[in-house]
RNA sequence: GGGUCGGUGCCCGAGUGGUUAAUGGGGGCGGACUGUAAAUCCGCUGGCUCUGCCUACGUUGGUUCAAAUCCAACCCGGCCCA
C-alpha cells in the first residue's frame, strides 16, 4: 500500500488509506519512515494530531478507527494530541455535507466533550480504554478556543488569504453544492482553515483524519509552512462503512454501534452486518491476523462480532455476549447471563404492555410500541404478545423476564 | 436592493378549499425465509398509558361552516440583474 522501501511497523500501518507526503527518499519531511528513524536517534517523539468536534453525544465504531490508530502510535511511544473542536463544532464541518448544518450551543459542547473523553477511557486504565490516558508524556488534550477564540479579525483575514474560492470549490462538497445550487454560508469557507491553522497551533507533525479529510489535513500543511513550521504528515483512514454495508456509519443514518453500548446489543449487531463489510470492520477494528481466518463467512461474521467487541469490552465480556446471542436464538434464555438490565423501580403498576415496552426503553415512543406488538415484534421470556393492552398487575409476575424487540434488542427486568 | 421561482412528514416528492395524519418512491422498523446475511415476499412507518384526544404542510395574522390548498405581511433559500 505505501510504497516506501521499509515499511511502517505493524499497527501504525494497519490499514492505512493514504499517508502523505511519501516520497521515496531519506528526506524525513517526505517520508515518514524517514522521521521516526530520525526521531529515534534524537530520543524525541511524533506529535500526533487528531481533531474530534463534540457534535454528537455518542461515539461510534467509526471514530474508533483513528483512536485506535491514535493509541497505537501513543504505544509506540509518541505523543498523541488530541484537539477538542469546541468551537469548531459551532461552525460545523462541511465535510459530508449537502446543507449547512445546525449550529451547536456552547452548553451543548461542553457536555458532548465531556462525555467524549469519558468513552475514551479518561479516568480508566490503558487496558481498559481506547486511549492511554495516565502513561506520562503520551497525552496532550486541548481545545481549539484555547487559539481559535483568540484570533482577531485582522488574524483571520490573513489566514483566509491563504486560501483561494477556486480551491474551495474545488473540494468535493462546496464543489457539488455549488453546481446544484445549494446554500454555502461563507462561515463555512473558514473551517478548513481554523481546522489548518489548529496544526500550527499544537505544531502537529503528523494529522490523523479519515479520507474525508484530506482536504483540511493539506490545510494544514499549507499553515505550517505559511507560519515556517515544517507541515505536518497526513495519515488518512478508511471511513467505515455502517452495519447497514452501505452508508457510512454516521449517527443520522442510524447505522452505527456506540462504544457505550452494551456487549450483548453490541455483539448482536455486529453479528448481523453484511457480508461483504466484515473483513473492513476485522481490519479496521481488531488486530487480528487478516492472513489465518476462517471461510466459512457466517463463522467469519460470529468471529469479527465477538473480536470488535472484545476490543472495547474486554475478551471476557465479549465470549459471554456471543454464548448468550446464541442462547436467545434458540429461545433458552433462562441461562442468559448478560442481558442488560433495567429497573421497574419508576413504573407504577397495573401497567399495559405497550407502555411497559416504551417506558424501558425498547421502543422509542409509545406509539412504536403499539406498532411493534400488532406486528409481531415484541417478545416476554420468548412467548409472542399481539395485545398492546395486555395488562400487568404488578412487579413480581414481570420481575427477571426479558422483554425482547425483534431479534436484536433485549433487556432482563429487575427491580 | 430589483425581478422571478420556491419552502409539505426522516429524505425526495404529489396534492391547489371539504372522508387529508395528507398519493407515490427511498430509507427505517417488524414478520416469513435464511447463515439472526443477501435476494425475495408481506405488514407497519406523527405524538399521547389510544374505543378517544392532540400536534402537523416556512412564520404570523385574515377570509370561510371548512385551508397544506384563498388573501396579507414577514422569515428563509435558488436563479437572473445591480
Amino acid at each position: 500500500m505505501l510504497n516506501s522501501k521499509k515499511p511502517l511497523p505493524d499497527l501504525l500501518d494497519r490499514g492505512i488509506d493514504d499517508l502523505f507526503p511519501n516520497t521515496n527518499t531519506d528526506d524525513p519531511n517526505q517520508n515518514l519512515c524517514k522521521r521516526l528513524d530520525q526521531l529515534l536517534i534524537l530520543k524525541k517523539s511524533l506529535r500526533v494530531k487528531l481533531g474530534i468536534d463534540p457534535t454528537g453525544t455518542d461515539i461510534h465504531l467509526g471514530h474508533s478507527i483513528l483512536f485506535r490508530k491514535l493509541r497505537a502510535f501513543q504505544d509506540a511511544g509518541h505523543k498523541a494530541i488530541l484537539i477538542i473542536g469546541d468551537f469548531t463544532a459551532r461552525i460545523g464541518d462541511p465535510t459530508g455535507k449537502s446543507k449547512t448544518r445546525i449550529q451547536l450551543s456552547e452548553e451543548e459542547i461542553a457536555a458532548n466533550s465531556k462525555t467524549y473523553l469519558e468513552q475514551l477511557g479518561m479516568g480508566r486504565s490503558p487496558e481498559n480504554s481506547l486511549l492511554d490516558f495516565s502513561t506520562p508524556g503520551r497525552l496532550e488534550i486541548h481545545s481549539n478556543s484555547e487559539w481559535l477564540s483568540k484570533l482577531n479579525l485582522s488574524q483571520v483575514i490573513d489566514l483566509m488569504s491563504n486560501s483561494t474560492v477556486g480551491q474551495m470549490l474545488a473540494k468535493e462538497d462546496f464543489g457539488n453544492r455549488y453546481a446544484s445550487g445549494t446554500p454555502i454560508s461563507m462561515h463555512e469557507f473558514l473551517y478548513p482553515l481554523l481546522q489548518g491553522y489548529d496544526s500550527v497551533a499544537v505544531e502537529s507533525d503528523l494529522e490523523l483524519g479519515g479520507t474525508d479529510q484530506k482536504f483540511n489535513v493539506a490545510m494544514g500543511r499549507d499553515l505550517q509552512r505559511a507560519f515556517n513550521q515544517t507541515p505536518q504528515f497526513g495519515m488518512l483512514l478508511p471511513i467505515l462503512l455502517g452495519i447497514d454495508g452501505s452508508q457510512k456509519m454516521s449517527k443520522s443514518l442510524g447505522n452505527t454501534v456506540a462504544l457505550s453500548e452494551d456487549p450483548l446489543s453490541m455483539y448482536s449487531k455486529l453479528e448481523k452486518v453484511p457480508d461483504d463489510i466484515v473483513n473492513d470492520y476485522l481490519n479496521l477494528l481488531t488486530n487480528i491476523d487478516m492472513n489465518n481466518l476462517p471461510s466459512n463467512p457466517r463463522e467469519l461474521q460470529k468471529l469479527m462480532a465477538k473480536e470488535v467487541t472484545a476490543s472495547i469490552h474486554g475478551l471476557r465480556a465479549a465470549e459471554s455476549a456471543q454464548s448468550d446471542a446464541q442462547k436467545l436464538i434458540l429461545g433458552n434464555k433462562e441461562s442468559i447471563q448478560d442481558v442488560p438490565e433495567v429497573s421497574m423501580s419508576n413504573l407504577v403498576f397495573p401497567l399495559k404492555a405497550f407502555y411497559l415496552v416504551s417506558a424501558i426503553g425498547l421502543s422509542p415512543t409509545s406509539s412504536e410500541a403499539r406498532r411493534q406488538i400488532k406486528g409481531g415484534a415484541i417478545r416476554i421470556d420468548g412467548e409472542k404478545i399481539t395485545d398492546a393492552n395486555l395488562e400487568f398487575s404488578n412487579k413480581k409476575m414481570l420481575l427477571g423476564k426479558i422483554i425482547q424487540v425483534g431479534k436484536k434488542n433485549f433487556r432482563r427486568l429487575s427491580n
